[in-house]
RNA sequence: GUGGGUAUGGCGCAGUUGGCUAGCGCGCCAGAUUGUGGCUCUGGAGGCCGAGGGUUCGAGUCCCUCUAUCCACC
């Protein structure tokens, strides 16, 4: 028990009065909670919308976000920083006023980036140097860097800088990357404790995420949670899953891991997932979530339903006149049918893109809203058992 | 009418001096994709090589006839 107490302290009171975290009821490890921020309450569970470059990609607006239920968009340091770049962005007043976007938007660090699509990079104490995937320029990110940048962006809630290192990394190099991630982690508070104090800082109240890593080893995994929780943030992320582990050791590693992350704080689980891991995710105490799943497959055809994943491109839905999903309440399914979606797909045009991006990201926040729904009745057991059924269901008979 | 070119999967093409189960791109049919480049990747189906005849151990490749089509000229 000793040993918990490094993470309960991290977790005691509100380091300013943005960022208060109020759990509403629990059942079992799930959480049903709101966070405070400066641009408003979210409500947890919640699937951030994932808009990379201040842009849901398929041509959805705001007003299109309004209209499907999005609580939290995600951004992107690294993409940002490289256009139209944060200065630009600060200039223009911040993120919210730029995108016309009044509600939380959470900025991812860039990490994740360095280590996914940047190529040639040099890891150092200091930071990462890389070179950028638009024009091929030397770049130099580190801890400082990503806090300023996403400082000038003036995002809800700023990620910590961390590495996220490969599913092929061994043993030794994960322990010594996930110090080094911790680290990193102590000069982001210090940094934007500094931009916070500022005058001309554009979102004083900007809330800052730490970020748990370690792979798929749970000692180190545990013993990074106690060092990060030793550092005061607002909520703590777990990184680095999903990235070619099984699910079984995912779910795993969640379960492991949790309990070691102050519970009066957000949990958020980066980069995930599917409905089903989200389902699973909940159970386990994750109340943040973000995805590109509902807009990269939406953009190729691939939809979600409560009867599972259906692929829009196949021959079987050339003549179908039914909607996507029948009785959902999506801009899509209100007016077009599956044929006329397939063709849009298949002729690549816009339009097929947008509605099935609309769709997807309506899907996923819809069940997130049913998934708070049935915590505060104290029913997720039985909601997720039937939601899980009806979407394995409906692709054992499609198969 | 004369001369020349071209005929190979749905479309556009490769196929060496004739040599084993004829390839490629697009399209089609499926599948991947987890802190996003709208990309990419992986499988699969589909061809009596225009028709007929000939030379040869062997013809998509060479010869003859026919048919279709394109170009130039009259």
């Amino acid at each position: 028990m000793a040993e918990r107490s490094a993470a309960d302290k991290a977790g005691q009171g509100g380091r300013r009065g943005k960022g208060m975290y109020k759990i509403i009821r629990t059942e079992g490890r799930a959480k049903r909670a709101q966070l405070e921020t400066v641009h408003g309450t979210i409500q947890t569970p919640v699937f951030m919308n994932v808009g990379t470059v201040a842009a849901i990609k398929g041509a959805v607006s705001t007003e299109d976000l309004e209209r499907i239920g999005t609580q939290v968009q995600l951004s992107n340091t690294y993409h940002l920083h490289v256009r139209p770049g944060d200065q630009v962005i600060r200039q223009l007043g911040g993120l919210h006023r730029f995108m016309s976007w009044d509600r939380p938007i959470l900025t991812d660090s860039g990490g994740f980036q360095v280590f996914s699509l940047a190529s040639l990079r040099k890891i150092k104490e200091e930071g990462v140097f890389f070179h950028s995937h638009i024009d091929g320029r030397k770049i130099f990110m580190g801890p400082e860097e990503s806090i300023r940048i996403q400082s000038n962006l003036g995002s809800t809630i700023a990620m910590a800088f961390d590495e996220c290192p490969s599913s092929v990394a061994d043993r030794r190099y994960v322990e010594n990357s996930a110090a080094r991630t911790a680290r990193w982690l102590a000069r982001c508070r210090a940094e934007l404790d500094r931009l916070n104090g500022l005058e001309d800082t554009i979102n004083r109240g900007q809330l800052l995420f730490g970020i748990n890593q370690g792979a798929v080893y749970e000692d180190i995994r545990i013993e990074h949670a106690k060092r990060i929780t030793e550092i005061p943030c607002d909520g703590y992320a777990i990184g680095g899953l999903a990235v070619g582990e099984s699910h079984e050791q995912m779910y795993h590693i969640i379960e492991e891991t949790v309990p070691w992350l102050p519970q009066d704080k957000p949990t958020y689980l980066m980069g995930v997932g599917t409905p089903a891991n989200i389902l699973e995710a909940v159970e386990r105490g994750v109340d943040f979530f973000d995805c590109v799943y509902p807009t990269r497959n939406g953009r190729h055809g691939h939809l979600y339903t409560n009867q599972g994943k259906i692929n829009l491109f196949n021959a079987r839905y050339e003549l179908d006149e039914r909607p996507i999903e029948e009785g959902c309440g999506c801009p899509a399914c209100a007016r077009y049918s599956r044929a006329y979606i397939r063709h849009l797909l298949k002729a690549k045009e816009m339009l097929g893109m947008r509605l099935c991006v609309l769709h997807n990201l309506y899907f996923y926040n819809t069940m997130m809203r049913e998934i708070r729904d049935a915590l505060e009745t104290g029913t997720y057991a039985a909601y997720k058992k039937r939601k899980l059924e009806g979407m394995q269901a409906g692709e054992r008979e499609r198969r």
